[in-house]
DNA sequence: ATTCTTACA
DNA sequence: TGTAAGTA
């Protein structure tokens, strides 16, 4: 399939689904015209990658995760040093949680301030 | 009309 | 990440 259905199946821009390849996250075959050929399983690739890159997931972690990940549920496998990054992904992740949370208190105070 | 690459008022 | 430009 071509580049655009495979962005409207997986919900992933066309932009960034060639900036993916570069970063070598997917690597679909090419066309004697040239053009990007996906495979059904990209889709489900794509997808994964839109769901780690919604968690704050960069793409260096990416490339070390995706090749673990198995099915379409977080699934841990053979690999090794995983652990450790994801534990370091869920700090960051918590991280966020605490600035956004302080973030929710100033404007929370701020309409508390308005209606009196 | 769609995709490709490159580049950025 | 989007979009414009010039092709294929």
């Amino acid at each position: 399939m071509k580049i655009g259905e495979i962005s409207e199946r997986s919900g992933v821009s066309v932009r960034m689904l060639r900036y993916y390849e570069t970063e070598g996250l997917l690597t679909p075959l090419r066309r004697d015209s040239g053009y990007r050929d996906y495979s059904e399983a990209d889709v489900e690739e794509a997808r994964r990658i839109r769901q780690l890159a919604d968690a704050g997931l960069t793409i260096e972690a990416m490339r070390d995760l995706l090749p673990c990940i198995i099915s379409p549920e977080p699934r841990f496998d053979p690999c090794e040093n995983l652990r450790a990054r994801l534990d370091g992904e869920l700090e960051k992740l918590d991280r966020k949680l605490e600035d956004m949370a302080r973030s929710r208190d100033l404007i929370a105070s701020y309409i508390a301030s308005l209606s009196p």
